[in-house]
DNA sequence: TGAATATATGAACAAGTATTCATATATTAA
DNA sequence: TTAATATATGAATACTTGTTCATATATTCA
């Protein structure tokens, strides 16, 4: 297969949105449904900051989607290409 | 989704693996079938120290399978979850 | 055996990245 | 307006990573 230098520099992008942890992490808490900054960064032990700069990071690459109610903002995933993905990912390091 | 931090770290791993355009025109170039690593580089115009590099990373992430024959190894596409979360990637980025 | 070829690997350097800390913006309540 | 709360962001630092260069290993051929 032939691939434009530029698809391959997407989907790189791409993979590496989910290349990290903590980012990981962040996708499966959202995977039960949208919810707050603050409430992503309590349960996984990471501060605000760290969370929300992870988040822009997904938001850019569209991974997960924002809603903005009062002070809050709700982060949810963006598609369900997300969720997929990582059920794949998931099942491809589960059993080799 | 409750994910164990083992799990998180795979999973990152797994996409670690394919957060790069090098090593995803590797991957584009296996969609066709097994190559040696000596036309992987010709093909992407790499060094196949900068190749063998690459595949070793893939290979230990099982996303490629080295078959030796006589002095040239040849690397293809270990299973079809590879090509899966490609093609998956590839719908993500090709409409939002 | 020795020369040539194919691939692998270790070290080093440059470039990228995740987190922390301090600060900024935005919204609500008093 | 002022204080408090929720999130965002810029800078700095520590850590990771991709490539190059030199060298090593393995295989074939003469």
């Amino acid at each position: 297969m032939k691939l434009a230098e530029l698809k391959a520099i997407q989907l790189a992008e791409l993979f590496s949105s989910l290349s990290d942890a903590s980012r990981i992490r962040i996708i499966a808490q959202l995977m039960g449904g949208e919810m707050s900054v603050r409430a992503i960064a309590d349960g996984l032990g990471m501060t605000e900051s760290a969370v929300s700069h992870q988040l822009r990071g997904l938001r850019q690459m569209r991974l997960v989607r924002a809603r903005k109610s009062g002070r809050q903002v709700f982060y949810s995933l963006d598609d369900d290409h997300v969720a997929r993905l990582f059920a794949l990912g998931l099942d491809h390091v589960q059993h080799g």
